[in-house]
DNA sequence: ATAGCTATGTGTCAAAAGTACACTTTGCGA
DNA sequence: TCGCAAAGTGTACTTTTGACACATAGCTAT
């Protein structure tokens, strides 16, 4: 038995989501906006969240929340990790934003954020108990988020960035089926930056993990793009014999 | 105002730390022992960790872990993520311990997980309210550990790795002045594989990460080694620069 | 029908990086 | 002085990267 003389913390635990999403232009962000902003201004905007419940695994909080908002389940979620500044909900504009929401907004509330991947075509836009109101923002449109929301996405990002340079796992955000330039521009969203489109597709075309399907656009006013689907039989050759090196 | 159905969950938090720690031979972490072993055998071994206080940021609360187990500051400290599984303390051998460890040993505790590297002659072994005795143990001799350490060490390691081929994050576990073979070594114990001596000496001396010293072994029964030391702002330029391959 | 538009789709070459591989050197100790 | 053990060093080959420009297909507007 030991004695302690300092008080052990006993918070509330939350789940937070980045939830990126793909238009064939650029990668948005799912936010939830501020349902009375009649006091203040700016800080509008959040990450969708929620608080987890007892008997509930971290990961099985994370489905749940993006579950209840997107209406989308068996989606790709990657933990970006535990957040726990003691000052983390204590801006004023914040405590606002938790009275109405919360029902003890005072207590700490220690959050573990999770990022995820959706094919934005898939989703069907849902109310829920803790987003009434949602908006994918283009990420380069993105004002100051709520709390400790912009550290949160700024190492979400970070982190598919890297994730992204060492698996393919950008497919996530695709169709099914999807032309080459939807996923180079894709690439480039992500990456933040240009890459060649001929050194793009050999790349892809040697690793093989994209295949040729019999199929061509319509209707569009230039050249019809084949269409490519995603090869997963390759993908898990490669990640299983560690491939770790996507060298855009 | 919204109304719940379910509880909120309303858990401890603690911090664990997988301390690594290198020998100039192998690649060691540092693990607590269990005090009575009495009833049970194996499930013997865990990882340093402790209840974070009120008001404890969560790098704060792992940095003061690390301080009071081993005296060491300004000790390299990286997230690793938060462990959840309400099922976590649950094996029966792991409850035998908490109850002797924790006032209220059936709450559930959510753990944020840290790794740290050092140097291992900088250590100097101190007693500790949560770690009464302490052992290094060398990775490869490692059984199975208490409670879910074993997983949150394989994901330590595994981040790790991902790390030192992107930083050179590995002079960490070195004294200020080493010999070539030695950062051989260390790089070849935590990637788990041999690596050619040539090719990595080539490759640190061109990015300029280390530099001779005038200095050489002295009493060694062999050809004595020119002693190198870390650079630290070649490395500074290097990560600024966005340099993101080691390519061992 | 044809001219123009727009995005698709394709190849080569030079530079850089990676990989594989073996022998000489130095200092100590027997 | 001989042997030992680890240090230290170079080259040839292969693979990967990075830079770069023009013909093509289908639609649209006249």
């Amino acid at each position: 038995m030991q004695q302690k003389n300092k008080h052990e913390l006993n918070p509330r635990v939350s789940a937070d989501i980045v939830i990126f999403g793909f238009d064939f232009n650029q990668l948005k962000v799912l936010l939830i906006e501020r349902e009375n902003l009649d006091a203040t201004e700016g800080m509008s905007q959040a990450l969708p969240g929620d608080l987890i419940y007892e008997n509930e695994d971290l990961y099985m909080a994370a489905s749940r929340i993006l579950n209840e908002l997107t209406g989308l389940t068996d989606i790709y979620l990657e933990q970006v990790g535990a957040f726990g500044d003691p000052n983390r909900l204590n801006k004023e504009q914040d405590k606002l934003w938790l009275k109405s929401v919360r029902q003890q907004p005072d207590e700490r509330v220690i959050t573990v954020a999770y990022y995820s991947l959706v094919n934005l075509n898939d989703y069907v836009p849902q109310a829920s108990s803790f987003a009434k109101s949602t908006v994918w923002v283009p990420l380069d449109e993105i004002a100051e988020l709520a709390f400790d929301h912009s550290k949160i996405l700024s190492k979400a990002l970070h982190k598919l960035k890297e994730k992204i340079m060492m698996q393919p796992i950008g497919f996530n955000l695709l169709p099914e089926k999807f032309t080459f330039s939807q996923l180079h521009k894709l690439y480039e969203s992500i990456l933040g930056r240009e890459l060649d489109k001929r050194n793009f597709r050999r790349k892809m075309l040697k690793l093989k993990l994209v295949e040729s399907l019999d199929e061509k656009q319509e209707g569009v006013p230039h050249k019809p793009s084949r269409y490519f689907k995603f090869n997963e039989e390759n993908y898990n050759r490669l990640i299983e014999n560690g491939y770790d090196n996507f060298g855009f």
